[in-house]
DNA sequence: TTGTAGGCGTTATCAC
DNA sequence: GTGATAACGCCTACAA
């Protein structure tokens, strides 16, 4: 800047004027300054300007997993999201380690970024509670339900209700969760079951782990002991095609005997056969409310409204849930 | 800084030399310091740190896309790699786009990084290389094989062969190459199969459309007018996984008829049934190399040599491409 | 409309 | 060993 401001024969703060289209200035020298700025593709030093100005126009990012490919999506949403108002965007994994996390949260502080988005590790913990509080930032938390932070997030509960009404739609009478107990959707799943299956206990099993040989296990014991239609769910799409893979090797036919619904709504529900049915969470409606009421947040530090912002999954259906077996023509 | 000086009643640069754990300082002073740093979790301003000291301790992560988990995943290993070394990562995506690369390397400019991984849109045009040489930042080139700058990738080419060499080893005498005709696997998955195969060219076929209705008529035709077995390589998972719901959609038994090899080696892989071949690229490698390259050429800015790193891939063979039908115990 | 002066929070270079 | 002092590149007064 001031070796621009050299080339022009102006002052240096003249430059910055020009290239922040502040104020006034003489046309003339506008252009004379642009011109050189352009010529030698000047780019201001952000570094500078934040250590001045105290805005960094940085966004710090902290993921789970970003190699989970809807924290992946999310990130790229985010990104675009930040780029709209002019910031970038640092991004840091915790890989689901309280420590971790912890040190992400330092660092960003020593960059001392305008704002932070975070998937929480445990959203609810105090020493989460603490860390956010000691950390003084404008933060928004995503995918969890925080009750003492912003947070953007699907209703899992609520979502697992659809699917839990759609699965008794298509005569399935009895039904397995694939996942933890504690989820969300889980509830919303065996609640919304419990109003059209009074003895809904006896024909619901549970599975939690990930070893292919036991999930195998269960489910043929399942199939073998009862002759209706059953109901999975899986919370997530990666599960459900795993289930749909151990499914195929027991032949057992899907949508005959076993209707399936995952969740996310991955590009592999159209890929796989038949088609497996989703949940779809809008990613881009997350990362858009989350990216404006964090910008709000910064320009309005004021503010210590804390916000809740969940957002309605749908639930799409496909062949792997459909109520007759399709034609193959 | 100047906080923790006025508490302890030493000076700031005092403060700066205790926290860097610079030169001698007396052994009192440096607890006292170090305490009240503790206490009030005091973060330095790396902002101001890389003002004045000229390094930012950012590295710039350019990606094509990455909502694509295998650009996620490398993004998680560049992140941890980075951290060892104390750097962090600010990262852009440019979604396949010239003009979009341009402004991302002109943010990252503005930050002043100090080293750049950037996954390139068009590798070796013109327009990339001058783009590259202005910026006059250490950089290396990640995936993609480059020839005016440092690039660290998986060969391609030799993947191919191997492929090939499987396939025919399996038993196929008819070939379909899923994707372009200037991709490196097609170009040695053909090179080795017309070792073997003589007239190769009226036994192989290459699909580069996505639509599925399309993908279904080429290969219903295929399977129609011939008897053989077909080997099927799809350059990467995600289409590999859609030509395995379709084969199985039109009744064609995986590896039965035809033996499917897909690229990336996904978790997907191990989910499917019958579980799917590929070709693993190791990631961990290419961001061990990228990043360990990336911080000599930043430590040794006088070093001009340009230096290719091509990683080996290796097959892993599963049962979609086994020679035999596999029991289903 | 433009230039001068001071400061942002560090590091580095001096004397003391 | 330690404390002044001058950068780093920019922004924001304020003065001209």
């Amino acid at each position: 800047m001031t070796e621009i401001a050299r080339l022009t024969g102006v002052s240096q703060p003249t430059v910055s004027r020009v290239l922040n289209g502040n104020q006034a200035v003489n046309p003339e020298i506008r252009e004379r300054v642009l011109a050189c700025a352009r010529e030698h593709n000047f780019q201001p030093n952000v570094i500078a300007r934040s250590l001045a100005g105290s805005k960094t126009m940085l966004l710090g990012l902290v993921f789970t997993d970003i190699s989970n490919s809807f924290f992946a999506d999310l990130e790229k949403l985010l990104e675009q999201e930040a780029k709209k108002s002019g910031y970038s965007v640092i991004v840091f994994n915790s890989d689901y380690d309280w420590n971790r996390e912890k040190e992400c949260l330092d660092v960003i502080r020593r960059y001392r970024v305008d704002g932070l988005v975070i998937v929480p590790v445990e959203e609810n913990s105090e020493k989460f509670r603490s860390q956010m509080e000691s950390l003084d930032i404008p933060a928004v938390a995503l995918t969890r339900k925080t009750e003492h932070m912003d947070c953007v997030y699907v209703d899992h509960v609520e979502a697992g209700g659809q699917v839990g009404r759609h699965l008794y739609t298509q005569g399935c009478d009895s039904y397995v969760f694939v996942g933890t107990e504690k989820d969300g959707k889980y509830e919303g799943f065996t609640e919304a079951l419990r109003e059209m299956v009074p003895d809904l206990e006896t024909r619901l099993i549970r599975i939690e782990t990930k070893n292919p040989g036991e999930i195998r296990r269960t489910l043929r014991r399942h199939f073998e002991g009862c002759s209706g239609k059953t109901g999975i769910f899986a919370y997530n799409d990666r599960r459900a095609v795993q289930i749909h893979g151990i499914l195929q090797g027991l032949g057992i036919e899907v949508p005959g005997r076993a209707c399936l619904v995952g969740f996310d709504n991955t590009y592999i529900c159209d890929y796989l056969y038949p088609g497996l049915s989703s949940v779809a969470q809008s990613n881009e409606e997350m990362a858009a409310k989350a990216v404006s009421r964090l910008l709000w947040k910064i320009e309005h530090p004021e503010d210590t409204e804390i916000i809740k912002e969940p957002i309605r999954a749908r639930l799409i259906a496909r062949q792997s849930s459909a109520a007759v077996e399709e034609d193959k023509s």
